[in-house]
DNA sequence: CGCAACATTGAAGCTTCTCAATTAAGGTGG
DNA sequence: CCACCTTAATTGAGAAGCTTCAATGTTGCG
């Protein structure tokens, strides 16, 4: 793992735009925050920058601080006494990192190909969703998005094929990039093929073959290893949990 | 599927004492409620009982109202087009059934072996968490537990052989159990095989052999059909995530 | 340019699924 | 209270799919 010692605890300036706890565009969903509210927010919050594989925190570790992603993806995953992984979910631009009821991180958090994050500390931000009920509010919003997503990995692990797993997977990350308003279509993957094989519980050479097959299916087109175009919604879709 | 017309909306009281948004002793984690507040909760549920097998609702239908587990077993599941099913979770005494962001539910939720359940409508508990920020504080933690018990699921889902996810169900059924009180060791499974299948994503055939394959190999002793004791702890905790 | 990590492809073995038959349990009505 | 009928559970044998082991090809970074 390339461990580079990037963090830069430099920027003062909080990220307000990509943040989606202090973001005025996500809160609209719920009323929107005060000027007092979003100045609090950014006094505790610390912008910081990891490299490539680099780890903000490993299973273990106290759990003293959680994160807000406003760029890049973020790998949470576990390890098992067996030497196996589980990838227990990847996170993207606004997603929240810290949904945990233990006094340590349940899972290790690693970015994906160079991410930035808004880093809290899990006291700073009590004392402030005391004071204010709808940092709260967006934050129980925030969890329940985190549940419906947890249920899709379930229903992706459990049922069907590798084919079918995989092809929920393209579709899922197409879906989940529209939504943070990136590009549906071509499907950027920023984890490796091991990294999606550990996700939905599958050896990587078998992952591989799926994509290979789905692309000879007519179904995909590999543009590149990390760039998949989607030909057939439809087809994959109905492939997904269907066949 | 046996379809009792069981439905009681007769009793107008709140259990509170086994209703975890209410319960006093529950909410000693973070500072207890109110009266005014129990009593504003109390205005709105509603106590519900369900007979075997009964739906309290289907996926699809809209989602207005949530629930709260006095009694018994709720399962929740979402059938695919393939026909065949996934259970998402199976929830317990004083488990909270609602966390979603979406119109409609997005699983059916029916009643394993009879419940007992308080029903809110979803328009008077947001009220009620607007005007109580403690309430909300209450519903986060849960909320964060649920997040826990599916990331514990998809662990599960992912990772071993068929006996290793049977073996880690039973210990986490017998986990859960002690948690709200009740015994730890001769683990009473209130669902079939075939529920325990499409919690595990396996075969029903396949949960059954795992069964007594465990049995022969002393790790647990089937009392019954539903009930069973684990008789090494250690090894059955090794075998869930080592073999 | 070269090395190291990542990805693809092939073949053999093993686990799980599917299909099928039998046994056990649970609930209903006589 | 027992007999019956339906549902649930167990067990077996064969087929399918995934994993493992192994070799080769590709990508990207220093």
């Amino acid at each position: 793992m390339t461990k580079m010692a990037s963090t830069k605890s430099a920027s003062f300036a909080l990220d307000a735009s990509r943040c989606l706890i202090c973001s005025a565009k996500a809160l609209n969903m719920c009323g929107s925050l005060e000027p007092e509210e979003l100045s609090r927010l950014s006094q505790i919050a610390r912008c910081e920058s990891f490299g490539n594989g680099e780890a903000l925190f490993h299973e273990g570790d106290p759990a003293k601080t959680v994160y807000n992603i406003t760029d890049g993806a973020i790998r949470l995953s576990t390890s098992l006494k067996n030497g196996r992984r589980q990838v227990v979910g990847f996170l993207f631009t606004g997603d929240f990192i810290g949904f945990s009821d233990r006094e340590s991180f349940p899972w290790t958090g690693e970015a994906v190909r160079g991410a930035k994050v808004c880093r809290f500390s899990r006291a700073d931000l009590a004392r402030i969703t005391t004071e204010f009920p709808k940092v709260e509010h967006r934050l129980l919003e925030m969890a329940t998005a985190d549940i419906a997503s947890a249920q899709d990995h379930i229903v992706m692990l459990g049922q069907g094929s590798a084919a079918e797993k995989v092809s929920a997977f393209l579709l899922a990350l197409s879906r989940k990039s529209a939504k943070r308003g990136g590009i549906e279509n071509p499907v950027h993957l920023p984890m490796t093929r091991e990294d999606i094989a550990d996700y939905l519980g599958l050896a990587f050479e078998t992952v591989s073959r799926c994509f290979t097959r789905l692309e000879n299916e007519g179904l995909i087109a590999i543009e590149s290893t990390r760039v998949v175009r989607i030909k057939d919604f439809e087809a994959l879709a109905d492939f997904s949990d269907d066949e």
